[in-house]
DNA sequence: GCTAGCTGTCATCGG
DNA sequence: TACCGATGACAGCTA
């Protein structure tokens, strides 16, 4: 489960990087020139230190490692913390101008081959028949990935027939078992049919000014209009077609042809599979990435004659393409789908040529022979594909072993694998999720300009709480948590800060955990101990009742009691400060502690006794809070105080007075109780006010960083309306200058621009009047020596 | 030895 | 008025 767990983080995590690159490549240009190194050093955050995000890190960092809670592992921790500091940087826009931080999710052989023989159907990364491999259990990998090559969980023939066109024999033994149920053979013959007639009505290259980087070579083939493939391809997500298996195929060679692009750069929409390509080819992800994605090769210097029936990792060695080229890439993959051409219409003509079949067994992702073309059809528009593209694009990212996890009862928070429900459309199908941060699609024909993109939105869905409260939450209910302890770090979330107050293990630094495991001592309860978590040490309550009976009333540390209390889970990943872990208090605590035997014996002198410098040893930090507490804990036991200085300190007013009231207690001892009492409020009251003042310090740097963001963009807004300003103003200069050339006096002569001058009323009529008089009163209608003229 | 950071404690104020 | 929380200030401790 862990190993899931830690799957699923990341997946989730690098889900929403790619989605948010997408968004954010958008509108990269304006934050290009807005990311001025201050600011984005702000942004990045080098002094991680007052960051709020490390707890939550760290708390990702514990699922799924079984890894102690305080053996942190720095660099999953630093390496997790990154990710997920960049994560929430992207939705502040805050990509800076020469830095391009990508990721691809990476799925090796392996873990394909084991997906798919543990007849958990791996999706592929643009089949959509994949997706709904997930829903037919009787789906083999041998009938995804074709004969004989289950471990391929990319299609060739989809491959080759992507946006357009499917092998016939691909519609007939893979197109039902893909999920489409409702798209018959007579259907499928129906767009074909309507895809030839297209191409015989003579949708051309011209009409799609399809990209010159098609090979001279191929024959090209004229697309389906834009709003038939719109429909079409919306029908085509619902029937479950893979938009893949739409490329458009010469109906008369049979070879694919790949889609069109628009003359103009319409950034619109970016598919996830191009997405993994240039992201790959710029950032070759090796083996690092524990993630099981598919494997994705850049189309570049890859060809379908190498390892055709095994993945192939990502080549690590390839240099990283140029930064302008792979944006030069995107945006001729937004142009393409910008176009909305990738028709869904299932073509007859089978692609399966010499490359296909040689690639039959190419493993998903590894694109074979049609090399950059084939990758350009395999696009997926986003726009037309509405939610069902979403789905299609996105479940690559999440695995079969990813279905396992959601097969779990998970009940908090989007479930963004494909779940064990029979469609992945059904995950994403409540919402239109491309809505979401796309914007909507009006025309297919998209216009370049007036497409910006501004991912806020889904940005939205990166806040902190998608990725903080995922982890925790999700954490909790899978890890075993009892209601009672999910509810507790759901409060924690609610709180200002992760920061806990119970951070400290001085026994008069009780916390809300601290009173609520008190409260259920009280009560005998049984609370479960946290060392499901990894953290040892920990005592039930009996253990800890039962020490604080032999241990006596004085002194009621109790390791077992206390720990319990302190040292949960809440407190281990509420500190907001992780960065600065030093104290560590219970690592390596054994379960019977040393004062568990000899509770007098910390606090029997002042000076450290020869066991008081053996614990030491095993927990340094412990050592530091037992001196600072264990001052009112000695002046308690001098004092025989018959009671812990827990009780003390914690009790409500009543339930304190009362427990005075039933001991005979002198003056001195009442005065050195309420002085424990105090102090020990005091303390947690120092903590909360430092605490608080961390806080403030916190928002208020992120306050500094978004009005700064706002001023940019302010600044970006002033910017436009002047030169809006300018062109109207420009636009009205020649206005008046054919209107003039048009005026004629009672005589006949042209009114002199020079002299003349044409004046504005509000109610849009247009006088003329002397450039003297004009100037003289701007604000007054002349009525001498005018004439009215209606624009 | 100096310094920064953390923590506990006291005094004070306000609810 | 007692209680409690918040907070500034100070001191002690540790790295």
């Amino acid at each position: 489960m862990l190993y899931l767990k830690k799957y699923f983080t990341e997946g989730l995590i690098q889900f929403t990087i790619l989605l948010s690159l997408i968004g954010v490549r958008v509108d990269v240009d304006t934050y290009l020139s807005n990311q001025l190194p201050p600011l984005r050093e702000i942004i990045l955050g080098p002094s991680s230190a007052y960051t709020q995000t490390q707890f939550h890190n760290l708390r990702n960092t514990l699922d799924g490692y079984g890894i102690h809670p305080k053996s942190v592992d720095l660099d999953q921790f630093f390496t997790t913390r990154r990710l997920l500091n960049q994560v929430r940087q992207l939705d502040r826009l805050s990509v800076p101008s020469t830095e391009l931080n990508a990721w691809l999710v990476h799925r090796d052989q392996e873990t394909v081959v084991s997906a798919a023989s543990q007849s958990s159907p791996s999706i592929t990364l643009d089949n959509g028949a994949g997706l709904e491999d997930l829903s037919s259990p009787d789906a083999t990998p041998a009938m995804r990935g074709g004969g004989g090559a289950p471990e391929s969980t990319y299609n060739p023939n989809a491959a080759d027939s992507s946006l357009g066109a499917v092998a016939p024999e691909r519609t007939q033994e893979q197109g039902n078992r893909d999920g489409n149920d409702d798209l018959t053979k007579e259907d499928i013959d129906l767009i074909d049919i309507l895809w030839r007639q297209d191409i015989d009505l003579g949708a051309g290259r011209e009409v799609f000014n399809y990209s010159n980087r098609q090979k001279d070579s191929e024959e090209e083939k004229p697309c389906l209009e834009e709003s038939k493939e719109g429909s079409e391809a919306q029908e085509s997500w619902r029937n479950g077609v893979n938009l893949q298996e739409a490329q458009p195929v010469d109906g008369e060679t049979g070879e694919s042809i790949p889609e069109q692009l628009p003359p103009t750069g319409s950034q619109t929409s970016l598919s996830f599979q191009e997405c993994l390509r240039l992201l790959e080819a710029t950032f070759p992800f090796g083996e690092e990435s524990e993630f099981p994605t598919p494997v994705v090769t850049p189309e570049i210097g890859t060809s379908n004659e190498e390892a055709p029936s095994t993945s192939r990792a990502l080549p690590q060695a390839e240099p990283p393409l140029d930064l302008e080229q792979q944006w030069q890439d995107i945006m001729a993959i937004m142009e393409l789908q910008a176009m909305e051409v990738n028709s869904n219409s299932v073509n007859a003509s089978s692609s399966s040529s010499p490359e296909a079949a040689a690639s039959e067994s190419t493993p998903m992702g590894t694109f074979g022979p049609s090399t950059r073309s084939t990758l350009i059809n395999q696009d997926v528009s986003l726009h037309q594909a509405s939610l069902p593209s979403c789905s299609q694009d996105f479940p690559p990212l999440f695995t079969p072993q990813l279905d396992a996890i959601s097969s779990s009862p998970r009940p908090t928070m989007l479930r963004l694998s494909s779940s064990n429900s029979s469609n992945i459309n059904s995950t994403f199908g409540a919402t239109n999720l491309t809505g979401l941060f796309l914007p909507p699609l009006t025309n297919g024909t998209n216009n370049v300009t007036s497409t910006p993109v501004l991912p806020d939105p889904f940005s939205t869905l990166l806040e902190d709480s998608m990725l903080d409260e995922i982890s925790l939450l999700d954490l909790a209910m899978e890890e075993g948590f009892s209601q009672a302890q999910t509810s507790q770090l759901e409060d924690e979330l609610d709180s200002d800060s992760g920061l806990s107050l119970d951070s400290s293990h001085s026994p008069a630094s009780p916390s809300s955990s601290e009173t609520s495991c008190s409260s259920a001592a009280s009560s005998s309860s049984t609370s479960a101990t946290f060392s499901e978590e990894g953290a040892v040490g920990y005592s039930t309550d009996s253990e800890a009742a039962t020490a604080e009976t032999d241990e006596g009333a004085v002194g009621g540390y109790q390791p077992g009691y206390s720990k319990l209390c302190r040292m949960s889970y809440q407190e281990f990943h509420s500190l907001p400060q992780l960065d600065n872990i030093s104290h560590n208090h219970t690592y390596n605590l054994p379960l019977s502690s040393p004062f568990s035997d000899h509770p007098e014996l910390p606090f029997s002198t002042g000076k450290k006794t020869v066991r008081d410098k053996q614990s030491c040893k095993l927990q340094p930090p412990q050592d530091l809070l037992d001196k600072q507490s264990s001052r009112d804990e000695r002046r308690a036991r001098a004092m025989k105080i018959p009671f812990s200085n827990e009780k003390i300190i914690n009790l409500p007013v009543e339930e304190f007075n009362e427990l005075i009231a039933k001991h005979h207690l002198s003056e001195a001892q009442l005065a050195l109780i309420r002085d424990i009492r105090r102090r020990g409020k005091n303390k947690m009251a120092a903590q909360n006010c430092r605490k608080r003042k961390l806080d403030t310090i916190l928002n208020l740097e992120q306050g500094v960083h978004d009005l700064r963001r706002d001023k940019a963009r302010l600044q970006k807004e002033q910017m436009e309306c002047i030169s809006s300003i300018r062109q109207m103003k420009q636009k009205m200069q020649s206005l008046s200058q054919v209107v003039f050339a048009q005026l004629r006096d009672e005589e006949g002569r042209p009114y002199p621009p020079s002299e003349y001058s044409l004046q504005y009323g509000a109610d849009g009529s247009v006088v003329i009047m002397p450039r003297s008089i004009a100037t003289a009163q701007p604000n007054r209608k002349p009525e001498k020596k005018q004439k009215d003229k209606k624009k």
